[in-house]
DNA sequence: TTCACCTGTAAGCAATTTCTGACAGGTGTA
DNA sequence: TACACCTGTCAGAAATTGCTTACAGGTGAA
């Protein structure tokens, strides 16, 4: 896992409300609209807080066709497993991308 | 550790700038001004980041004063060791502060 | 005194993140 | 048709974070 991988994994995973549904998850698959019923927030910002999690693979989507023919879009948590210490961390630093200043 | 300071841990964490403080005192300690010369950045700027990363127990600052009179404050890394799991997150995330929404 | 170091902090701006509300399209049932 | 579900996206407000510039005070040496 690069430097940016981890810095995106930890961005994700540091957010009260993310970490319910990671948690919520960790229960079992869930689809969207009922994820959000259960957690108490909108669907647009579940939506927008599901894809980063999927963008950082904590979570991963699967679109389905259920038997009434509605698609429903199932979540489930990745078997991720990361262990955070200073040496831990100085590796992972050392595959940052460099930062830029005046990069045109 | 609590949800909220499991929140607040990753938060500290998830910037390139305070993964590259982290990883060069993870060498051993060393006082801001030159801390910042190292790392590139303005003094001001690390001092921030400094108050983020000791915020979340990261690192430790400790003001003492050198042979010749100044006063230099040195931080080192403290021994955190996290695990991220999506059970262990779970575990976490059910001691988090309640979301608050219409809370006078 | 002046210079070179050390410390900290406050003001203001830029960029990003978080969140709401409104919209659009799909299927199946009454 | 109308309703109840499902999905997604966009625009804009609100809040937070990241960063720079400028300032303040300290010590020791030239």
């Amino acid at each position: 896992m690069t430097g940016d991988e981890l810095v995106e994994l930890l961005a994700a995973l540091a957010n009260p409300i993310r970490l319910r549904i990671v948690a919520r998850l960790a229960d079992g698959r869930q689809y969207v609209s009922q994820l959000a019923r259960e957690i108490g927030i909108s669907r647009p910002l579940l939506h927008m807080h599901l894809q980063k999690l999927e963008a950082a693979g904590v979570v991963t989507g699967t679109l389905e066709l259920s038997g009434d023919g509605k698609a429903m879009k199932y979540f489930e948590v990745t078997g991720f497993d990361v262990r955070l210490t200073a040496a831990t961390l100085a590796a992972a630093t050392a595959t940052l991308s460099p930062a830029r200043k005046e990069q045109t």
